[in-house]
DNA sequence: CTGAAAGCGCTTACAG
DNA sequence: CTGAAAGCGCTTACAG
């Protein structure tokens, strides 16, 4: 691998002059500064980032700790962030969940000297979080936000539940089925919250027959899906907690031959871009015009760029949170009124 | 940033033995060990990992530069790949086309001194290729080749082209759209010749109103649907040279209230999870049965791990060439025979 | 088994 | 404007 050492050889200077062109090109004479930059070109020179992070005080990149891309919900936002953080001129590390543990990647992301972190998957008492503020650099949590104060972006998730269920609640459905995955991710937590609230306020109860934690993926949804349209009594709607999971209870219910929305309706959360798409025209609460990737890449390169804080007590810092409304995008598979 | 001379002090030792608790555990007598493994521990200790890669010969990790993850081809590939590499302990630095030029990320890649790379998105002339190949690292290009000798793992896209192309013939089409991205991409190129192929066996004439070329991501196909449709004599059935394309379309087509396939039939290329969802159901040409990322890493893999070769002439290198059989898979979007 | 020392490739005061 | 030198945090022969 050619070094600086190689340009400087070649271009008939120091090492020091070599780096200068690179960093201050004002700072070298013009004829010395061509004889380098011809010199980089003949060698085919790219410095060594790892040298120079090793010095320098900024990687200018950040780390996504990004949920699985098999939900086009994190693709979506992943391209969105790494979108917006380039045009900012920051270079984005991609993680994903199922590489590893949340641990293992706070370990990667630490040694990596990012300037900042994004995390789209801490769960809601994750012990790692500790971990991640004691870092002392930004961080934005996306999506998912933990149990103790902390920095966020994310959607009004209880309201959302609400929103959703009064809706199917307004269709005439008293049979809801809710498939989820476990409450001890925040957006499950607060999504259920809000259903078993809008419930308890129309004065009904959950037949808990008709409930699953445990469906954390597409395949599984599919599985109970096909469950519950076997029960003697089978739910009139179902509430899948995203819309991954609700298209492909679409799928499977399609399978077994059922019509949605008049032998069941479907819903979801997030209003991913193909929920809207005239063939599968799902109802969903969401917020598309809301980009909330790029939302958290702005303030996060907003926190890097306004540099350490004064603050001798980082736990007094104060928190950056937003939590936005969502909006109800009713489609045509719950648009059956029983 | 604590560092090893932190930990060193703390564990009363020298650094070198910090480092080799790290690397070479055994070498340290064990009551040692555990005082350097608690001072780690005390405090929060992380090896800098630039300062690491900066001496040591091999970073274990591989750098992916990647289609867009706007077309979920690349999302299922890029999931693919990150998984397997991290089974096999390769950490991946993922870089998206539209964060800048394929040469901005060669750049950073090879400033990064990572142990290979895989692309995804070469041009079939792309001048950057050589600086890949001058690299003397391994690489795989991946679903799409470049015109020269080089290691590749991607679909017979010619033939892939003359499947699809016959079975709409075979369903009594004539009048046959192809909206397709830029001909300098190998798929696209290879695609196209596959089709031209066909109609000319089968003694057509190719309607140049119905073929387009500047269809590159799913809005333009949209209106190039739209487009073709207004026509004083619309084509019969459309291709789309991917399936996110060809899923777009659907959606287009449905809006303006025709029917497919009874009106116009649609397939597309890549055989992405979607195109079998019971609510799409798109005829389309590729192999999901065959992880073409995975097979990209696993092949990356075994070049790094076999080391580099004795040969004084890298041009001489063997290459890796893989181009797998494409599968037709007959949906309802093509089902109507006129 | 462990320490002192060299060196990986850079940046950046410090002199001149 | 430019060079010599120190140092970023690590790993790894080399002695002992």
């Amino acid at each position: 691998m050619v070094s600086s050492k190689d340009v400087a050889k070649l271009a008939g200077c120091s090492q020091a002059t070599v780096s200068r062109v690179l960093n201050n090109p004002e700072s070298v004479r013009p004829d010395t500064r061509t004889k380098v930059l011809n010199a980089m070109k003949a060698l085919n020179y790219q410095p060594n980032l790892a040298a120079r992070s090793l010095v320098a005080r900024s990687t200018r990149t950040i780390a996504l700790v990004s949920g699985t891309l098999k939900n086009n919900f994190f693709a979506q936002s992943t391209d969105q962030i790494v979108t917006y953080a380039a045009g900012r001129g920051y270079k984005t590390m991609v993680y994903f969940e199922n590489e590893g543990s949340l641990e293992e990647m706070m370990t990667a992301v630490q040694g990596y000297k990012v300037d900042g972190i994004i995390v789209s998957c801490v769960k809601l008492d994750d012990p790692h979080f500790t971990q991640l503020e004691q870092l002392g650099i930004p961080y934005m949590l996306f999506n998912r936000r933990h149990r103790s104060a902390c920095n966020y972006v994310a959607m009004d998730n209880e309201a959302a539940g609400g929103l959703l269920t009064r809706h199917l609640l307004d269709m005439g459905h008293r049979d809801i089925a809710y498939l989820s995955g476990p409450p001890d991710i925040s957006t499950f937590y607060e999504r259920w919250a809000g259903f078993e609230k809008a419930m308890a306020e129309a004065r009904l109860s959950v037949r808990q027959e008709l409930v699953h934690f445990n469906a954390s993926d597409a395949l599984e949804a599919q599985k109970l899906a096909w469950k519950l349209m076997q029960l003697a009594s089978p739910p009139t709607a179902i509430i899948c907690v995203n819309d991954e999971m609700a298209i492909a209870c679409l799928d499977a219910l399609l399978s077994m031959g059922l019509s949605v929305p008049s032998q069941v309706a479907l819903a979801g959360f997030d209003d991913i871009g193909l929920a809207s798409h005239q063939a599968i025209q799902l109802t969903s609460v969401g917020q598309h015009k809301f980009r909330m990737g790029e939302m958290a890449a702005e303030h996060l390169i907003a926190m890097i760029e306004a540099g350490p804080s004064d603050r001798t007590r980082p736990q007094d810092e104060p928190r950056i949170q937003i939590k936005f409304k969502p909006e109800l995008f009713v489609r045509r598979s719950t648009s059956y009124k029983i």
